[in-house]
Order: C-alpha cells, then structure tokens, then sequence
DNA sequence: CTATGTGAATTTATTCACAGCA
DNA sequence: TGCTGTGAATAAATTCACATAG
C-alpha cells in the first residue's frame, strides 16, 4: 500500500486483504496500543513503523550463509530481505571452485574463514549445506557467537537453548496442500 | 523413529521432542479416536499411518516444478519430499539452454508444454520462477487444472477459490529470528 | 458519518486430575 | 506400575456491540 502511494488504511481495508474480519486487526493492534486515528484508519507509513518495532525487525542485522549449492545461491539472490532489515553480509563453502565467486556483491569464502563473523559482528546463520554437514555447521556458527539460526536443511539440527533456530522443511511446506485439495 | 526401529512412543516421549506438554499429545490425537494403548504407548508405525491419513498425505500426489534456476533446481534435488507422498515428476522453464537436462529422473521441459500436465494427471504446481512472471504462471497451472499451488516467489498470486495457495516467503521466514534474539 | 478502541459475552483451547486398561 | 483417554476446570482467544474521536 505505500508502494501504492496510499496515506492511510482502515482495518477493513487490511482484512479483507488478510481474509480475517477488521476486530480481529483492530483487537491485535490495540494490545500494542492505538496507533489509529478514528473515521481515518492508520497511517500507512506509521503502521509499517509500528509492526517493525513489535516484530523487532526495526534494527538492521548482518546474517552468514554456509552452503553456496543451489539453495544457497538462491538465497543470497533472494530480493526482499531489506524490507526486514536483513542483509546477507557473508557466504561461505567448502567447495574450492566456489571461493572468491562474487554474487550479489558477496564474495564467497573457505568456511575454514567461519571464524571471522564474530569481529565482523554477524550474529544470524543460515544453513544451506547438505543434510550430513548440517549438524556441524551449526556447531560452528554457535561457536562464532550467532544469536538464531535458520536452518534449510531437512535435519533438525541441535544448539543451546540461547540460540534460536527456526528449520524449514521445505518438504513440509509443501506437504501442507494436499490437505485442501479434493480426494480426487 | 521408525528409521531407529522404535515399536512403540509414549506422549511424554513425542511431548519432549516437540517441546510441548505430554497432555498436549493425548489430547490432541483422542480428537482423532484413540490409537494408543495404555501401559505402552503409541504404535509407531499405526500412528505415522494415523497422522498421514488425519492430514490427508496418505495418497500419492503428483507435482509439477516450474522455473529451474537455482530454487527450482534444488527443490528438484530436494530429498524427502517422498516421505509426505509427494513426487515432483514434471519440471518447466523457457530458457532453452535449461531444456532437456536431466535432474533426479526428471527431464526439463519447455514451459510451453504445460498443457500437458492435463491429461498426464498432475493436479500440484509448485513456482519458482522470478517475481515477474510468477502471477502468469500460476495462471497457465490454474488453466491446466492443478488444485493446488506452492508459491516460492516473493509475489502474492491470485487464483481462483477452489485453488488453494500456499506461499514460502523466504525472507519473512529469515524475518522471524530477530524477534527471539537479544537486542545487541 | 466513518472508523478506532475496548469492555463484556461468547467460543475455543489448554491444563488438570484421575478412572481404567495393559 | 505405566500410560492412555477424557470429563471438568481453567485460561485464552475471538466476536460482539457500542461509546467515543476525527
């Protein structure tokens, strides 16, 4: 909607968009306290404020790739991350014919180099190795200190309680149509 | 569990591997009819039967991938799709170059051959195409009957109702990391 | 006149506690 | 003794209805 230029949205507007009913968008708001102005809805621009500060996307992060296979690549050429205040800093992998490849202005490096995140400051890892490394690159990415994991290997990879990791098994995602669909 | 030849699996079992309460487990499967039995549990393999029939994974589906770049090629490679009984057996692009090679038994074919999904009873579309041609892509996989669509591309496609969407927004799924990280 | 924000009512989900079966 | 399945109790989420603000 601000791509559209729009000033303002009502909670009607948003539901429909979402298929839930406006209380419901009105209800969850009003937990984070009002930010809309009756007979006018919210201001757009104050909204999307409002959700990256509850969201805590409203500060930027630096996150790693390990694995620079096909997933990986997809990744890092992935637009859209920005919006999130997410940028993919670093690739790594352990195939020498990768190294020192350049996409999207990132430089893949040995992951021999995994070390270096922590004065970097990099604090979010994305797993895109192989279902046999997964386990231990993220040993390694906890080592270097990274605070969450998201991790795309179809193995659910273990780490201490302070690091948060979220798996997605793409297999899974998938798996969720046939749910909807006729028995056809 | 199965893989590690466990017979049976207690709700406390499921309970702390899931992270959630033992209660949680009965509860939720007695809405489904009892197939446990008291003193030892669930049968392994009666409750991956349960499960599969419950979230309707227990016929086999068919799917077709279009788009074959680096996400479409490692959805193609992706292993484990096999387990939920999906099978991607079909696989389109329009670049030339990417047509007639062969990934995991699956010949690329030329995205103007999508009518044939039809009569080759494929009802499972899966896009991984670039943003701008994802809308007209959901349109010909609408137009050549699948029931159901999984959306890779960071575009909100519209279908027909009786076609169910699912969209993967990698980068909201990177998203959601910040939210349980420390504010450093 | 339009649209928010919120108490109150209703519905749904979770938790508890335990009877009963292997 | 170990563990399921389920009524009852508790907690949480959703829906309603409307006072109130622009």
């Amino acid at each position: 909607m601000q791509e559209q230029g729009k000033q303002n949205v009502s909670s009607r507007n948003l539901a429909d968009f979402l298929g839930v009913n406006s209380w419901q968008i009105r209800k969850d708001f009003s937990y984070f306290g009002g930010f809309g102005t009756p007979g006018l809805g919210y201001n757009v621009e104050k909204l999307i404020k409002q959700i990256k500060r509850i969201l805590k996307l409203d500060i930027n992060r630096k996150a790693a790739l390990v694995g620079m296979g096909n997933l990986g690549s997809a990744l890092l050429a992935y637009p859209g991350f920005g919006i999130y205040g997410l940028d993919i800093v670093a690739a790594f992998d352990a195939d020498p014919k990768k190294i020192g490849r350049k996409v999207n202005n990132v430089t893949v490096e040995d992951v021999s180099k995994l070390w270096t995140l922590k004065r970097r400051n990099i604090n979010l890892g994305i797993i895109a190795v192989p279902r046999d490394a997964a386990q231990q690159t993220a040993d390694a990415l906890v080592k270097v200190g990274v605070n969450g994991i998201l991790n795309f290997s179809p193995y659910r990879v273990a780490a201490p309680k302070k690091v948060k990791i979220i798996t997605i098994d793409i297999a899974m995602d998938l798996a969720r149509l046939p749910y909807y669909m006729p028995t056809g």
